[in-house]
Formats: C-alpha cells, structure tokens, sequence
DNA sequence: GCTCCGCTGTGACTTTGGTCATGGTGCCGG
DNA sequence: CCGGCACCATGACCAAAGTCACAGCGGAGC
C-alpha cells in the first residue's frame, strides 16, 4: 500500500490542478483515492450514471461520447494522460454527462467525490483550478457548437485536422480511422472519406499508409473559415 | 451613490452564488461594480474581445451567440434575470466565449475581474457556486451538442418546446419568431416553419396568434426520442 | 380606411449529407 | 502463398435541409 500510494503522490503532479499541492496534500488524497483499469474499448462509465468521483487519466486515452438511439456516436471530447475527468457530476451532483470509453489500455485514478469537495473548501487555489477546467471545456464545447451548425463537413474536418496535428513543422500527421474521425465530426465514414479526398485533391493534404498529414496549413485555414 | 449601492446590494440576493453572502461582502462588491443598460438588439460584448469583468443580468434577457461568416447565427444559450456572464473569461483570461446580444431592454451589473476573483480566494462557497455555474453550462452544452449531431429538425424542434415551454399545465406557451427559434436550433426560418406545421398536423401543437401552445407532451417526447 | 411592414406558410429547386453496395489494398496468421 | 480482416474509395441513390420566390395575414400608423 505505501509503495501504491507512494506512486499516486508523484501522479499527482501532472495533473493540473493538483499539481500544485503540498506532499501532504497529495498524500491524503492519494490514500482516499485508488486505481482503475480499462481495456481499449471498455467502457469507464455510462451517460447518466450516478457519479461518486472524480477520475484522473493516468496513462492511455479516453474519449467521451454521447450515442443516439439509432447508435450513432458524437465525441465530446478526448483526454489523455493528466486530464480529469467527471467534475460536473461531482460538483452538481447529479449523474454523468457522457459515457466515458478507453480508446487503448488505460490506468485511473479514481478520487472519492468527498475527498475533492473537502479539498476545494480547503484550499481556493484547487477551487480555482477546478474552475479554469471547466472553462476550458466550455470554450471547448462552444467551438463544437459551431463546427456542428455554421459549418459544413469538409470545413470541420479543415479545423479538426489544424487542431488535432500539432502545428510543429511536418510533424507526424494523424493515426486515425475514417470511423473515428467521423464521430468526432458528429458524421459518419463515407462523407468523411469524401471529404478528405477533396482536401487530397487540392493538395492540402496526404495521405501515407494511414497517416494523414497536412501539407498546407494555410489552406486549410482558407477551408476551414468557410 | 449611497442610494444606487442599496439597490445593488439587493439586486445580489437574486444571484446564484452571490447570494449567500453577508451583507458586508455584498456592500463591498456593489461599491466596486457598476450599472450598465443596453437597448433590445444591442450587442453588450463581442465573442473574442478582452474581458474586464463578469456582468450580472438584473432585468431584461440575453441571448449568447456565435455568428458565421455568412452571417448565419447560433445561440448558445439565452439568460434572464439573475443570470452571471463571462465567467469564463474572467477565470482564464481569455477573451468572450460569444457575443452577448439583449434580446430585450436589459440593466447589467458589471462586477470588476479582480473583485470577483478576491471573493473566490476569501470565500470557497463562491468559487463552489462558480463551479456550480459552469458545470450547469457544460450539461447544457452537452445537450445542444448532442441534439445538433445527432437529432433531425424535428426532434429538435420538439426538444425545444419541450424545455422552454414550462410543463406547468396548459400555460402560457411561447412566444418567438420563427426566426427566432430557427437560430436557437442552428437553422433557418423555413424549415422551423415546415418543422412546426408537422408538429402542427400531427396534433401535438397549436400556433395561436403567435403564439405557439403544447398540445401533447407525451407525443413530443416521442418525436424528441427520434 | 388604406398602406407599410414584419411575420408566416408553402411550393419548387438545389445542395449536402447519409445509406447501400461494390471493389480495392495492405496486413496477419495459417 | 492464400484467406480473412479491417480499412478505404467511390458510385448510385435517397432524404433532409437550405435557398429562392411568392402570397397571405395582422397590426401600427397615417
């Protein structure tokens, strides 16, 4: 158990808001919290779950979804190591806004409700943190907002490739089905095949034995603003 | 001075996380705030401009939009009184999420950035209502996500009569332009209108001088479910 | 009363995106 | 080497939604 615990303290410090915490800090939270395993595809909680914690990415990476009745899927967002995930839940109380899935093997930290809502009253600094979080994911969802409705697919799939392939020159492209880009698209694969394949004509971009690089930012920035 | 600070002091037990404070804090945040008015179709602030502080509707209503370059406008969400703005802004230090845009003649309360944030460090139950505030947005845009993704027109339609319209029996019903509505569902004013007669036809609503009356929730709930 | 104006409803047409079906390619394991 | 599998591309078709155009209605103001 101290050597378990003793690991949670240093995962601590990647974590934004509770990085900043004095080592005894982190070393009760680390002793009221524990740790959880998902295999890619499994499924860490459900949409509307009632929530009894807040869950930290360890290692791996997570993607939150919403799905239709007719199965169809949006992500909402997705986190890898060092997000946090449910404070909605754990600060409104009321359940799970979407369902959580590992998108490979993943390790979290799951962190009692009780213990983050002690730690807030604590110290307004973790408050403060937990706010900017939220923000974060408020810009976040209002930039999708308007992907969904002012934009058309090949624009949207202009700015989700600007913002997912990291602007560092040439890079390594993007690793990512036709399938998974479309449920973040809010589409489905064809009109996503369609559409990169008309970016590919334009040269904008390429595509290497399933990676997708960009070749022109600019233009796709002229893409993406309409 | 004095006169108008009484009034502010009182204006704050209206508001959700500014309400539980003792007097004196409230007197100390009114003295530090200031009045604002802006006509019905004035734009209050700009999306992407710098954000000197938070604003508290005190009469009148809000809405919050992003615009496409095409002119095309979204509404994020709409306030009335007793709602807080930008609080995203103030906590990150970024600019406006959305423009903000009085759909009627609207009074403000313009608390200063600094002011707001002391609060949040002295008192952890305002920086836990801010958290409170901002986790009710991120439901709310999880919803309009979800609904702009993943439902049809209709079902859309039906969702937003559904939640606008108080379910208090026969009430009032609503009362909005179609293209009013068409820019809360992200969509233009024709289709609202066809969208409606269906609604209509089927017997679920009733348009009565303009004004737009539920007739069956239960079957709207059905249409919503898709 | 009449006119102007803002709003609504609807038809006809176009565009976009979703669905279905088919064939191709590259990779892994037998 | 071959068969299966996962993924991709593309054509044909269909449905939903956006655009354009027009007519009708009701209230405000002269």
């Amino acid at each position: 158990m101290t050597k378990v615990t003793a690991e949670l303290v240093r995962a601590f410090t990647g974590v934004g808001y509770l990085a900043g915490l004095p080592p005894a800090e982190r070393a009760g939270l680390a002793a009221r919290s524990a740790v959880r395993t998902a295999a890619r595809g499994q499924t860490i909680y459900a949409e509307g779950e009632p929530a009894a914690g807040l869950f930290v990415v360890l290692d791996g990476r997570v993607k939150l979804v919403r799905r239709s009745a007719q199965g169809r899927e949006q992500v909402l967002h997705a986190e890898g190591s060092g997000a946090t995930l449910a404070e909605v839940p754990v600060f409104d109380g009321g359940g799970y806004v979407a369902s959580a899935v590992a998108l490979e093997d993943t390790r979290l930290l799951f962190v009692p409700r009780e213990a983050l809502l002690d730690l807030c009253r604590r110290r307004p600094d973790v408050a403060l943190g937990v706010i900017a979080t939220l923000a974060g994911r408020v810009r976040r969802f209002a930039a999708l907002i308007e992907d969904l409705s002012l934009r058309d697919l090949t624009a949207r799939l202009a700015v989700f490739l600007l913002t997912e392939i990291p602007p560092g020159r040439d890079g390594g492209g993007l690793r990512m089905t036709g399938d998974e880009i479309a449920a973040r698209l809010g589409t489905v694969r064809e009109p996503v095949s369609r559409a990169l394949s008309r970016l590919r004509r334009l040269g904008l971009v390429e595509r290497a034995r399933g990676l997708i690089v960009v070749r022109d930012r600019r233009g796709l920035s002229a893409i993406a603003r309409h």
